[in-house]
DNA sequence: CTCAGGCTGTCAACACTGTAGATCTACAGT
DNA sequence: ACTGTAGATCTACAGTGTTGACAGCCTGAG
């Protein structure tokens, strides 16, 4: 893609560090080893540079983390066209899904690192979401103050569904039975008796239809509650 | 409270170190410092013992992290009598919400750690919540696979809810302006209108009504999607 | 009583972490 | 040609989690 004429040090790398490829990079580590797998010593290493170039393009090993968690953010879109509200939303939350099986390691970053930041001052690829899904609300009708607390309990779901079907995920897969592949098996009978009942429905979880559930659940509740009150769209 | 008439060391603190009294200061730490606040000799030097104690006792810092997730959502009570379902649902989401308002720096932990284990070999006392809701619906005529659905819907939203909830809480209070308090004044108008025109209703979010209102949707579709099925209870 | 074994606590050491400070290089503008 | 500046590099420091060897105590067995 890039080959520049003139090559500008000894590295084997082309031109200068951009925080693009920092984040890239640290991104492509995170996804591998997991967070604490990212060391600024180790993406300096995989970036052909002395650790301490990191530093010219973030002030923080905490500011590259943010940087990550608003990169990986970016990659989700909304459909800000006024179309039917409720479709949107619902693919809104399956991008959001996608993003997070894409990314497992980065879903901590991405729930937790804006709870050090003030809502104003994050990084504005973070509030971008925010943003739109407000246009996308108030421009079929809803207040503004309506549009944020669907904002609210549309991505409290999402992350809190997001983060439950990480935990699911994880299995043994050298197990056959349900019990032993969950672990369940140690539980003992007598405090537990409805979990080790729901070990075939557990080891059967479909992340996906769970979400569309939820999303149903969530949008049913939604035109029920805001009915009372201004004029909220139908269907 | 406790004065043991013999001492059995040279140190000023009562008796040999137990599990419990690790989490104890080590919550009390991070409560006050931070998650990064707390490293084994910082907690070695709040017990007054060397800090290599502490691996007598658990085996890594992570474990001990997982102790302290542990013991926090201990504090969470579920009423597990045959009242209204709906009713206790409400109690508990109101519970965890008083947990995390009181160990805020805990709520990472609480919604992060679980992701590096699987279910079942999650520590006992994670899982008694879970345990105690299946059987309070259940109780009510839930199938056990929808007494599960409800879990997770409840317990997704109520991670989102929270972690939405202590992001908001981060305010500047010298200022008395709103786009200035939440830092928004920092965005650019045109791209966006919609969050800056919220800045008065970003500023006096209400926590405690918005967790209401999120259970009012939430019980609002539970009872209008569930309906289609087996017996589910009215009220 | 003696002796072994197992906890609990302590010490020193290792490999690593994030980052401050000084220094070096190379290019831009006057 | 000189200077200013931005990027990159080096060194060094304080602090991190954790391993392994060692000392004391308590308990139970012989």
């Amino acid at each position: 893609m890039a080959d520049e004429p003139e090559r500008r040090s000894i590295h084997s790398d082309d031109g200068p560090i951009t925080r693009e490829r920092i984040l890239e990079t640290a991104l492509e580590i995170v996804d591998r080893d997991g967070i604490d797998g990212l060391s600024m010593r180790r993406l300096g290493k995989a970036l052909d540079r002395d650790p301490m170039t990191l530093y010219r393009h973030a002030p923080n090993k905490a500011a590259l983390l943010d940087g990550l968690a608003e990169r990986v953010l970016d990659e989700l879109e909304v459909d800000t066209g006024d179309g039917d509200w409720a479709t949107q939303l619902r693919e809104v939350a399956r991008g959001f899904r996608r993003l997070a099986l894409a990314h497992p390691q980065v879903v901590p970053l991405l729930v937790t690192r804006p709870l050090s930041t003030p809502l104003g001052l994050r990084p504005l690829g973070t509030l971008r979401p925010l943003e739109d899904i407000l246009t996308l609300l108030t421009r079929t009708g809803f207040t503004d103050a309506d549009a944020l607390h669907v904002y609210r309990a549309l991505f409290g779901f999402l992350y809190g569904h997001v983060l439950n079907e990480l935990q699911e995920l994880v299995e043994r897969p050298e197990e056959s039975d349900d019990l032993l592949r969950l672990g369940l098996h140690r539980l003992p009978i007598g405090e537990f008796p409805l979990l080790r009942g729901l070990a075939p429905v557990l080891a059967s979880y479909d992340g996906a239809a769970e979400l569309e559930r939820g999303v149903d659940i969530l949008l049913a509740g939604l035109t029920a509650t805001l009915k009372r009150g201004d004029s909220s769209p139908p269907e």
